[in-house]
DNA sequence: GTTTACGTTTACGTTAACGTAAAGTCGCGC
DNA sequence: GCGCGACTTTACGTTAACGTAAACGTAAAC
C-alpha cells in the first residue's frame, strides 16, 4: 500500500494557488516534500499542511502564525517541560480566535443593518419613483 | 454642545497604534480629520472609523477591504441603481465571514484536541516520572 | 531663552507573500 | 531528432502597511 502522492501542479489546481506559492511554502520550511530525482512528490501529510496553511490565511493569520499553530499538533513538542508552555500558547490562540469570532459577529450584524436599510430604500423607490409607463 | 475632538496622540494611545499609522490611514483616504492650523483634530466619527478599520484588520481584512465594508453604511451609495449591487456585495461579505467563522471553529476544535493531549501527557508524567523526593 | 513635548511634512527603508521572466532538464509522442 | 508539456532553479520585481529618520513649527515649563 504505497502512500498516495501528488505532483505540484495537481495540488496547485486542487487548491487554486500557483506552483510558485507551493514552492515558496517549502522555501520557508512550511512543507518538506520528497524528491524523485528533481521532481517534488507530495504526501497526503504535505497536502493537509497546505490545507491548514490556507485555512489560516483565510482567517488572517500570517504564514508564520499558521505554522506555529500547526506545529502544536506535532508530537515533537512533548518534552514535558514545554507542555506547560504549549498549553499557555493554546490558551492565547483560543482567546485571539474568540475575539475574532466576536469581531466577525459584529461585522455581520452591521451588514444586517445595511441590508435592512437597502431593502427599505428599494421599497420606497419602487413605490414613489418607478412608474413603469413613463 | 461642541463635538468632542481628539488629538492624534490620544487616539494612538487609546488604540495602541502609532501616529504614523493614523496619518497613513488619512494618506490612504480612510479618514478625513479637521485641521486647526496644522494640527489634526479627530471627531468621534473619525474615531469610530479607525475602530472599524482595526476590527477589520483583526479578522484579516486589508485596509481597502475594511473601507469598502465601512462605506456600505454610508448613505452616499443610495442612488437606487447601486442599491442592488450593494445588496449583492453585502451577501458576498456575509458568505466570506461565515466561512471565516467556520475556519475559526475548526481551528478551535483542533486546539481543543491539542489541549487534551497535553493534559493527558502531563498526567502521565506526573504519575510516572515526577517523584518529588528524588 | 532654551529645553521639552507634541505636532507637522518629506522621503527613503523594510517585510511578507508572492508574481514574473529567463533559462535549463526530462520523458513522451511522432 | 524535435517539439511539447511539466518539472526545475535563479533572480529580480511588486504591493501593502507601515517603520524610521531628518528637519521643522509651536506652545508650555523651567
Amino acid at each position: 500500500m504505497a502512500e498516495q502522492t501528488h505532483t505540484i501542479s495537481e495540488l496547485s489546481r486542487e487548491f487554486g494557488i500557483t506552483t510558485r506559492t507551493i514552492r515558496y511554502y517549502e522555501e520557508k520550511g512550511l512543507i518538506h516534500p520528497r524528491r524523485e530525482g528533481q521532481t517534488r512528490l507530495y504526501s497526503t501529510a504535505d497536502r493537509v499542511r497546505i490545507k491548514l496553511i490556507l485555512r489560516g490565511k483565510r482567517i488572517g493569520m500570517s504564514l508564520e502564525e499558521s505554522v506555529s499553530v500547526i506545529d502544536l499538533y506535532d508530537p515533537n513538542n512533548n518534552n514535558a517541560t514545554q507542555l506547560q508552555a504549549l498549553v499557555a500558547t493554546v490558551q492565547e490562540r483560543r482567546a485571539a480566535l474568540l475575539q475574532q469570532k466576536a469581531d466577525i459577529d459584529d461585522t455581520l450584524s452591521s451588514l444586517g443593518e445595511v441590508e435592512q436599510l437597502c431593502s427599505r430604500a428599494l421599497q420606497e423607490n419602487l413605490l414613489v419613483i418607478d412608474s413603469p409607463d413613463s
